[in-house]
DNA sequence: CTGATAAGTGTTTAATTTACACTAAGTATA
DNA sequence: TATACTTAGTGTAAATTAAACACTTATCAG
């Protein structure tokens, strides 16, 4: 039975400003007993020639001792992503960070304690922009564990490391988020370890460079061409080797590519 | 700095089991004021070719008379899917739904009343599945909308049903979910009609039967491939031309099926 | 000047995607 | 019973994209 457009969708024409004042002075907030919400950030980095998540030590109970997710409650004046930066930030002192939602976790037992439904995030830092790990405000150790080599996790926080791994192979796979991992210079090589690491997989060289639709100093770029990344004139000069030239995204904004890699 | 696996990884030795017991007694989750957490279901059908999604009216301040997105609380013991398909089930009468969790919004001004974030699902049924629409227990109005002629919407809905539709043509190119929006038997123009009208263009019938690797009823099935869809031998005779062969979904599980159309 | 090392570069083949138009099978009706 | 009408059903050629694969270049160290 489709009752399509059977009213008129628009605001009622009398005022009901008084009406609606009376009512969210009466309104009871409390009828419902309420679950405390946390938001959990899954931070990545690529460190050491390997993908690292971040982790800390719980220092209470439940699951004392064991590592997990960076997190906490919201505030409740505090947007979720607001609440998701600040712990970002209390955990790394990064700002200006790639952070996206991924999920909710809500299973009334994933918290022995009491109802905690958590906003899981995902954040990507570059590794050089990690300034020494704060000592902690509840005295936690934090540590950067490798998500190929994971310790045993407090709550549900593995299903979680388990979903944002996921979703960051699709996101490298299908935009150009990886610029996030890497200094605004990087060489190709550097950027093909990045994937190289995410996906687990090696990949090949001329493959690669061909599908980054690179915007070369010398040549006239065509113009319908979507460029993703571009030369530049400088070079990194280390090892006994060739030199590498030095590369940067056009975009560093987060946009989509289809079918990249 | 990386601490990594400076720890054992493994639950301390010595028994917590006391301390924990008496930590979980001594805590107190009241110590932070709690956002109310409710979950809105996106509910969507193919009707009167139409891609249509059922709004409620509601009936109280804020927004009367404006129409939402079912939804209401989580209860403090149910997981958010089992609230959300509870709401499904009140409006809709139908169960075994297809669902899924979509956003969650949590924006603390999203709701006049007091904070309240909000975990959206959404769900495809089949039209004829769909039960009289229930009176309502709220004596709501409710009804079916064309997603492309929608009326103004509560709260931040009408941003809530842009996300859900953007993931609904997701799923559709990369899955088989549209068997939930069909009957077990459909022909295959009937399949073609539900894409054209989920994405809002015509597609090419030759084209679009090649992707769907239909298993013949008369030919042997080639070894490797993966077949979505196979004939039967039933015919859908109606109107006054050739008869189309009635099709069924080979798995009706959700299945990737990357670059589908 | 030689060796070591990583950087950089094209071509061929296979697979996939796109564009495109006629025949088949039933019903209605003249 | 022949003809018109309607929707079902089918294949091929061209363009694009993806995959496999190996040698030359530039620098440094000795």
């Amino acid at each position: 039975m489709t009752n399509k457009e059977t009213t008129t969708n628009e605001k009622p024409e009398h005022d009901l400003e008084h009406e609606e004042r009376e009512f969210l002075a009466k309104y009871d907030a409390s009828r419902y007993e309420r679950p405390s919400v946390t938001t959990d950030v899954v931070i990545f980095t690529i460190q050491e020639q390997d993908l690292q998540v971040l982790l800390v030590q719980r220092g209470d109970h439940p699951y004392k001792n064991m590592w997990a997710i960076p997190g906490g409650f919201v505030n409740i004046q505090e947007s979720l992503e607001a609440g998701a930066r600040r712990e970002l930030e209390e955990e790394t002192g990064v700002q200006d960070v790639y952070m996206e939602q991924l999920y909710t976790f809500g299973e009334p037992s994933r918290d022995p304690r009491t109802r905690v439904i958590t906003v899981a995030y995902f954040a990507l830092v570059e590794a050089r922009q990690v300034r020494t790990l704060r000592a902690g405000s509840d005295a936690r150790a934090a540590g950067w564990f490798s998500v190929y080599r994971l310790p045993p996790l407090a709550f549900d926080h593995a299903n979680i490391l388990d979903y944002a791994l996921t979703r960051l192979r699709y996101k490298l796979e299908y935009t150009n988020v990886a610029f996030q991992l890497l200094p605004e210079l990087f060489t190709l090589t550097e950027l093909q370890r990045v994937y190289e690491i995410v996906f687990n997989r090696p990949l090949d060289k001329r493959n690669f460079r061909k599908k980054l639709n690179i915007r070369e100093l010398d040549q006239a770029p065509e113009p319908d061409k979507v460029y993703m990344i571009e030369e530049t004139s400088e070079f990194k000069m280390e090892g006994s080797h060739r030199p590498a030239r030095l590369h940067r995204f056009i975009d560093r904004v987060d946009r989509i590519i289809r079918g990249f890699i």
